[in-house]
DNA sequence: ATTATAATTGAAAATGATTTTCAATATCAT
DNA sequence: ATGATATTGAAAATCATTTTCAATTATAAT
């Protein structure tokens, strides 16, 4: 997966490579869900028992500062992240199983062009995402 | 403002109107930014100086409940409370002042369907948020 | 109006998530 | 290999939210 990419990134921005961190990356670049800290946390711990959830946030931190992973807000609360998609891309998650879909979106242009008109805003960002069932759970 | 509903809505709900609670939906029904609990707490306190925490989160609670208020999702964090609008509508927030301004959007329709058929995901909700300068900050 | 009952209150304590502090350890350039 | 320094996990601190509880208050029944 991204797992190396993403360890390159770490490295070439200056960040040293340890098996904390390698434990997390691998875990993180690796779902197709979005997972909180301590989802991670124990995921992680799998392969890299001595992990501590201090650390699990730290790396959280940086691979975000990174653009490599994103927050994902939900319903039921928005700590959980999952690994990004290059460019602008949306989210569509599976409300049984959570599982998360990217895709494409900017035929919103007019649209958005047409809110901005009426409302006199000058729109610099936008959030889509859906919701709803994944093909196995629908 | 909502203000009036808003108390009717509480007790046709069997809640009980009190001086607290009267100053917690004078503060957010009236407001045109998303605000937080403490935000909530230190406006309503103006009116009602014996207001503890505590009855502001428990009125958000119930005012969310009986859906005349929603959750505001930002970068910044996602614990923030505005009056919502009847039917299906999205929020435009200005990233200088805070405003919120709702505006229809089902526009989306014909896009969600071809996401779906994309995807093979079966779509059952959408949040879309804009962000921006309103006319007053531009 | 008075009363009885049950909801509501605020304070304090408890919980849960996240951040900070710190001494020990591990990475990596030399 | 060595040394400078980033990183670690544990514990403590902080911050947001929830729970507990005894006192108070709104309201329905009288």
């Amino acid at each position: 997966m991204d797992t190396q990419l993403w360890l390159t990134q770490l490295q070439d921005n200056g960040y040293r490579l340890t098996d904390a961190r390698r434990a997390v990356v691998d875990t993180v670049a690796v779902s197709t869900r979005a997972l909180t800290p301590v989802e991670v946390f124990d995921q992680a711990r799998e392969q890299y028992p001595a992990l501590g959830l201090v650390t699990v946030y730290r790396t959280l931190e940086k691979l975000e500062e990174l653009r490599l992973i994103q927050r994902v807000h939900q319903p039921q609360g928005c700590q959980a992240f999952i690994s990004a998609r290059e460019g602008h891309q949306h989210l569509l998650l599976c409300q049984n199983c959570g599982q998360a879909t990217f895709f494409e979106g900017d035929d919103l242009d007019g649209f958005i062009q047409s809110v901005s008109r009426k409302t006199g805003y000058q729109i610099t960002e936008h959030w889509l995402q859906l919701f709803g069932l994944c093909k196995d759970c629908r």
